[in-house]
DNA sequence: CGACCAATTTGGTCTGACCAATATGGTCAG
DNA sequence: CTGACCATATTGGTCAGACCAAATTGGTCG
């Protein structure tokens, strides 16, 4: 399919060899003209890669040569690319995922809490109990019930800085999570803390709602990892030499 | 100064008009043809700049013209450059700052608590005694002393995602509020909470740990409130055209 | 062996052109 | 007057080749 530009197609390649390790860190990109002629282009699409990559953090480009940069140097936008490569071992970047997603709801309950109205609160309860709803159906609604609730306190605290991290996250992961982990069902992690976060919204008690919440996700999160535990041990080798170089 | 390049200049003028909302969101930019014609030079160095633009989350480029984006949808770079704008209200977007930082903190504590083993839980101890100390004294080190823990605390917990994040945040404002707000003497919010992390860390309570920062962060954020609340009411007025946005 | 210098390589900028997809504005039928 | 339709101008996408300044490189000389 090539309903995506050249410079798209060569970004995603270039991109993807250097998050895939074949340039060390600090290590020369081949000049442009070299590049322009490996993709049979012209010079100028090859720039136009270059300044993307360089604004993913990825390389650093200066006269003498582009360097490639350490994968903490990069930016959020990323990960998503690292989980489509499968360069990352999934479980445990999910797992992580979840962490600071659990981090920032917790915080995003309480800063909304403090801030809250009477008809906010009773918003908030409303959409934690579809949240409650769909857990106990089990159906594929408890995802978008998530974001739904996640929207709806964000626009109560006016949180900028959540909002973007939250935004960044939720781009990177969606199509890459939702599409692989809905369909494994995800044994019924239970409504309990749910349930506690209920309680704690009703009584504007913001520390309780953020413990439940992130009980919730770390509830999740095992659940999630002893699923993934007993299947697919299939991408496991492909991943560790990379995850090695976050010390 | 002239020592950037003429596409980081451009680059730093259109991201500038737009952030400051000359163009709303939905709206087309001037052609590339014509963005040349402006700042007088060629098109290939107004396609790189676009291309940054693009990256940065702040337009999207398509074949009939360039339109901009609202800033929800902007990546996470784009704070520093809203700081360094003013655009936004700056004590309370740094306010929102330390909520995250908190938040990310705790995590990053309980994170690394689950995994330290004794040598790791021997560092930790060693910084967080320093920073009480850097606290106590209400030197400048206590800047440098929290980005040590950050790092030790990553470098045992090992979460790609929390470092990214923090990174991504500590460079949008690394220069913008650590200068600004350093000098300033915030009033010495007080030790007590670290000594209260002190004491959870050295009983390998997570929990216990993570609330303490969380707590921390909240104190520090009243104090800065309270600081702020008293002087600079002079760039108020600039801001709220555009925070109302945020909903 | 180290310092220095010249040639090469590299990114930065520029010009002008053609193509395909989109947007625009006018026309015409209802 | 309103709507659908179509030709045209505009826009981004791509291309080729050129010159400059700065950095790299490799050789030379002390």
């Amino acid at each position: 399919m090539a309903t995506v530009s050249k410079v798209e197609e060569i970004t995603a390649i270039l991109r993807t060899e250097i998050l895939r390790g074949q340039y060390r860190p600090g290590e020369r990109l081949p000049s442009e003209r070299d590049l322009s002629a490996r993709f049979e282009t012209n010079r100028g699409a090859i720039r136009e890669v270059v300044k993307k990559l360089e604004q993913l953090g990825v390389i650093a480009v200066a006269p003498g040569g582009v360097r490639v940069l350490p994968l903490e140097e990069a930016t959020l936008e990323v990960l998503g690319y690292l989980l489509e490569l499968g360069e990352v071992h999934r479980p445990e970047l999910i797992g992580q995922m979840l962490d600071v997603l659990g981090a920032m709801t917790s915080l995003s309950i309480r800063s909304a809490l403090a801030k809250a109205t009477d008809n906010e609160i009773e918003d908030i309860t409303l959409i934690v109990n579809a949240l409650i709803a769909a857990h106990d159906k089990d159906d594929g609604a408890v995802h978008e019930v998530w974001i739904q609730l996640s929207e709806k306190l964000i626009s109560i605290h006016r949180n900028l800085i959540l909002r973007l991290v939250a935004n960044g996250l939720r781009a990177q992961f969606i199509g890459q999570v939702q599409t692989e982990i809905e369909p494994e069902k995800i044994r019924n992690p239970g409504s309990q803390h749910l349930i506690e976060l209920l309680h704690a919204i009703q009584d504007h008690n913001g520390e309780a709602a953020a413990s439940a919440v992130i009980r919730h996700f770390q509830t999740m999160k095992r659940e999630l990892l002893a699923l993934t535990a007993t299947q697919t041990p299939s991408q496991l080798e492909l991943s560790q030499n990379r995850s090695a170089d976050y010390a």
